[in-house]
DNA sequence: ATGTTAGTTAGCCACATGGATAACCTTTCA
DNA sequence: TGAAAGGTTATCCATGTGGCTAACTAACAT
């Protein structure tokens, strides 16, 4: 299970669309940081910058081999933020159950908007 | 469907212990700014600060009634989220068994250095 | 009418973040 | 042995973020 630190890192690393536009190249295959930097409107350090939050996050990985750094995706990775959100979307809906119950025992509650 | 500026606020939003405590306790019911602020270690208007940015990710709603603001979940929250990160994980499992398939016909590739 | 409660606004500060250049280190290859 | 390719480090800059205090407004309560 992952500590708050982790959460932390892992929630902002994704809070970019850069980073997350990297994300979705990588979902293809790994990738070198100059094809990763490609497509990006930005000088290489900067990409580098955004690799390392994603990496600090445990969204990706990387290995060096030669000159050539690749990075791929780790594949636990979205495991703790998808639990995170489960779990609370799950309580969430028990709260709203609750309500519902309270509102079906009370007379003249004229909304249903509650739910949208 | 939510677009990526959404997806930046709501990621950076639960990016932070604090506002994810706050959503913990909102999880229970709605609570006011005071109830919400009272656990925390800080003066009201940075409790404040969190709220609005927890608003501006669209994870809470609030409505103010005399003098007492209400804070409350928003319930559809987190299927932005939820949908991005399911769309990856479903993607890169794909990918990897793609890797599986490739490394089962292949022989062992020997590891290099890992970033610390 | 006056005081208290519950937020709110304004302004300040230290530090983090996202971008840029410039210079540098390795590895590869002609 | 160069020189190019692929990263990396150092430094700088503007802006954003998370905290604070002080001062203010808008309900209630007495």
């Amino acid at each position: 299970m992952l500590q708050t630190v982790d959460l932390d890192r892992a929630f902002h690393a994704l809070a970019d669309p850069t980073r997350r536009g990297m994300v979705d190249r990588l979902t293809e295959g790994p990738a070198s940081v100059k094809e990763l930097a490609a497509p990006l409107p930005m000088a290489l350090p900067s990409v580098l910058k955004h690799l390392r939050v994603l990496e600090a996050g445990g969204i990706v990985m990387s290995e060096k081999a030669g000159r050539v750094r690749t990075y791929h995706i780790e594949p636990a990775a979205l495991a703790g933020i998808e639990e995170w959100v489960t779990r609370r979307k799950a309580a969430w809906n028990r709260q709203f159950d609750r309500l519902d119950e309270y509102l079906s025992g009370q007379d003249q509650t004229p909304q249903q908007e509650t739910r949208k």
